[in-house]
DNA sequence: GCGTTCGACGCCCTC
DNA sequence: CGTCGAACGC
């Protein structure tokens, strides 16, 4: 910080400071600048007007983005607080205020208006929270309560919740909330959604969460949005005070976040927008890469800055990226490029399955992990496997718990999500506010009291009669006496109960928000109590003892109920970080983290999307096979546009290595539970071959080969089978047999590595001539002659064909 | 009211 | 193959 002190503008008055700010000409040399590339510095030193960063992936992007902040403050440009600087993730948000504060000198609290969208859209609807007709102290569902409120919206409607799921609609209201769409501007063909009846189900469901109080993900950025529109007022103060705007990820943005920018952005129209359009992966939750493409004309007069030096990975990692993207036709494009010398080639693997996948794997990790080659040992913390889709993971858990090596899996199942976790809140919630709803219907019978179905119906409809929320309804089916015997009893004690929890929680008044119409003023709430008026740590101990919850755990001789008190435990402990029950609650609603530290080196497992922004020496990236990678589904969906975001999540993949990066697929995989044959990713043809090495052996490329020079099924297999080989031929690559002939050195591959790249020696069966074998794709079939690896079958419906042993097995074992 | 069993459906990715 | 919800029997 040595480095700071030393302010150049210190001693000048305001107006040649603004005199300063407006002549580009002499910049301060800040140390810190000359850890600048040109393009990082332009990117930094451009203040005025609206700036795009386009930083390809490993180019010091949040370098430049920090030493923005950083260079505005200290050049006193603007405050802390006078600065929006927004991200998607939480993650990405606090290294940010990680990485400032050590810049500024440990006051990472000085930039109140750094955070997700989410969480800056929290705090200003809280302060204007009446301006949609709310109460300050909304509570914010999560997917599992929208889905349980929609449901009830659905049975209201009386629509058949099985022809309807509610999931759908989730989804589909989603997508209007993503383009920042009102239940009245749901227009046009639009409205013909979920059996015509969409848009009116949207308007009960909103009805419905504003008698709540409550609002979902969804809404924090719709209401800004809508309440930045109708009351200029209101935006004019924001426009005020945000001299600068900072966003990460630009090319992640939805309709409604790009809205919400440009509305806060026309006042001093300083928005800096950092992106890159070949990592856009989030368009099937609504992002639009369209923002990033088009910010030159929504920005006129924009400062277009290339970030193009990777300081990343290897020169065959990047060319090898680089090859892939350059697929894609809808992209702005860069040349990346690096100073950096040497390092492997990518390296391809192949496997029979997706168990030996697993195994190959996991032997890899611990070969890196002893160090070969000439390479150094690496730790286990250098290593990341990453995964399309979230159930690939269970390959690789089984096999590293059986061998014993430790991993981590990011994005799993989380936390929060877990069963006690979220009842546990929901006690919680209903002591803060008693009339939740949600909550109370979620633990109402919680553990059991005697009050099933019968019972919430008779409070539901109480509620409706009188218009009073559960807690209300209940305490007047009680009152009144509409409910019979044992439960009656059970339904007024639970009752006392969280009037009891909840004296104590508001023995501490809530957090005033104090008018600022100055513009300047810093939050005047962020500071916790001074003199909680309730040991929070104590009360939810007690809460969830009096309500019976523990003891409902302790009674329970399930193998997973020790785990489920230990993660109580765990929730009781992670209160300590916070002031009070409510900022826990809000915490939770917007983090969905799981924070516990886990010590020790472990391999990381996780999924390409939650990878992004990430790095690791190391990188497997397993599964690249059609169908899986590129995604079925997202391809059916949204057709070209699928597959090229497919691509770029590729491109992520790839580029999330800096020395190591090992692709590979299967030949079977079992989808369903039912085993399916795979062919491999047509992304795996698209890279090019000079900077891949080939290291599978040759017979397993026997899937993909054996089309080659027999052309096609000929009559054989199913109609589905026939499918996937017209899929096959529709792709079939060049660059596929390139690769093969560049990469395949004949006896090499299994040479150089013996461990199980293709089954085993005894795994691989040996046939005698006229025995009935088993193919995956061509079925029955006798065996009339054979050489090496490579057999002739007489198929009983596909005709004769050459085929490699390793694809084929002993009729009787078929399955 | 509670526990069990059976059948449908799904396996993308998430703030 | 799992998981979840509805239907059934106690």
């Amino acid at each position: 910080m040595s480095d700071f002190d030393d302010d150049p503008y210190e001693s000048l008055s305001l107006s040649q400071r603004a005199m300063m700010a407006a002549r580009p000409a002499p910049e301060p040399d800040f140390g810190y600048l000359g850890d600048l590339n040109p393009a990082q510095r332009e990117a930094v030193e451009t203040f005025d007007g609206p700036v795009l960063m386009l930083a390809g992936a490993g180019t010091g992007k949040t370098k430049a983005l920090i030493s923005r902040i950083a260079h505005l403050i200290l050049t006193h440009r603007a405050e802390p607080w006078q600065i929006l600087a927004v991200t998607f993730t939480n993650k990405a948000a606090r290294e940010m205020k990680q990485r400032i504060g050590a810049f500024l000198g440990g006051d990472a609290e000085g930039m109140p208006w750094l955070g997700t969208f989410h969480a800056i859209c929290v705090k200003l609807l809280r302060r204007h929270a009446e301006l949609a007709g709310l109460k300050s102290n909304f509570t914010i569902l999560d997917t599992d309560d929208q889905i349980r409120l929609l449901k009830q919206v659905i049975a209201a409607a009386d629509m058949d919740e099985k022809r309807w799921p509610a999931r759908q609609l989730a989804g589909i209201i989603d997508g209007w909330k993503n383009r920042a769409l009102t239940p009245e501007r749901v227009t046009g063909a639009e409205t013909a959604a979920f059996n015509n009846r969409g848009s009116e189900l949207y308007a009960a469901y909103q009805a419905r969460l504003r008698t709540l109080n409550a609002v979902d993900f969804g809404d924090l950025l719709l209401h800004m949005v809508t309440i930045f529109q109708a009351h200029p007022d209101v935006l004019a103060l924001y426009q005020r005070r945000f001299k600068y705007i900072l966003v990460d990820e630009y090319q992640d943005t939805n309709v409604a976040q790009y809205l919400w920018l440009r509305l806060l952005a026309q006042g001093h129209r300083n928005i800096c927008c950092v992106g890159d359009d070949d990592q856009s992966i989030y368009g099937w939750r609504g992002a639009e890469v369209g923002n990033i493409l088009r910010f030159e004309k929504d920005f006129p007069g924009a400062k277009v800055v290339r970030l193009e030096q990777n300081y990343r990975s290897t020169p065959h990692i990047l060319a090898a990226a680089s090859g892939l993207i350059a697929r894609n036709e809808s992209r702005l494009g860069k040349t990346l490029w690096t100073e950096t010398e040497g390092g492997e080639k990518v390296r391809l693997f192949s496997y029979w399955d997706g168990e030996e996948e697993a195994r190959a794997i996991g032997e890899e990790i611990e070969a890196l992990q002893r160090g070969t080659r000439g390479q150094p040992p690496r730790g286990l913390d250098d290593i990341a496997i990453l995964v399309r889709a979230s159930h690939q993971m269970r390959a690789f858990e089984d096999r590293f718990l059986s061998i014993g090596l430790p991993y981590r899996v990011v994005g799993g199942p989380r936390f929060y999500e877990r069963l006690e976790i979220r009842d546990a809140m929901a006690y919680f919630r209903l002591a803060v506010s008693p009339d939740d709803g949600l909550a109370f219907e979620r633990v109402v019978n919680t553990p059991r009291r005697g009050l099933g179905d019968k019972a919430v119906q008779v409070i539901h409809q109480r509620a409706r009669d009188g218009d009073l929320t559960m807690f209300m309804a209940a305490r007047a089916v009680v009152a009144e006496k509409l409910i019979s015997g044992k439960g009656l009893g059970q339904l007024r004690q639970f009752c006392e109960m969280i009037e009891r929890w909840h004296e104590a929680v508001i023995a501490v008044p809530m957090p005033v928000f104090t008018e600022d119409d100055d513009g300047v003023l810093i939050e005047a709430d962020t500071g916790a109590p001074e003199t909680p008026g309730y040991d929070h740590i104590r009360l939810a101990e007690q809460i969830l003892e009096e309500s019976g919850y523990t003891a409902m755990w302790l009674a329970d001789k399930t193998a997973e109920a020790p785990g489920r008190l230990e993660n109580l435990k765990e929730l009781v402990k992670a209160l300590e970080q916070f002031d009070n029950l409510q900022g826990f609650l809000e915490h939770v609603a917007l983090i969905m983290e799981n924070e516990s530290s886990e010590s020790g080196e472990k391999v990381t497992i996780m999924t390409l999307h939650a990878a992004k922004g990430l790095e690791f020496p190391a990188v497997f990236l397993p599964g690249w096979e059609e169908g899986l990678f590129p995604s079925q589904r997202a391809m059916d969906e949204t057709g070209q546009k699928g597959l090229e975001e497919e691509r770029r999540l590729g491109y992520v993949g790839i580029t999330r290595a800096e020395e190591l990066c090992t692709i590979s697929f299967a030949g079977n995989r079992r989808v369903y539970g039912q085993w399916q044959s795979q062919l491999p990713s047509r992304f795996i043809d698209e890279l090019p071959a000079a900077h891949v090495e080939v290291q599978s052996a040759p017979g397993l490329y026997a899937g993909r080969q054996s089309r080659g020079y027999e052309g096609g099924f000929g009559g054989g297999g199913g109609s589905r089978l026939e499918a996937r080989a017209a899929q096959a031929d529709a792709y079939a690559s060049p660059g596929w047999k390139r690769l093969q002939a560049s990469g395949v050195q004949p006896g090499a591959a299994g040479a150089s590595r013996p461990r199980a790249i293709r089954p085993s020696a005894s795994e691989v069966p040996e046939f005698a001539i006229g025995e009935r074998v088993f193919h995956q794709k061509f079925g029955y079939g006798e065996v009339i002659d054979a050489e090496a690896d490579t057999m002739v079958i007489e198929f009983d419906k596909a005709g004769t064909k050459h085929v490699k042993s390793a694809f084929v097995r002993p009729a009787d074992k078929a399955d």
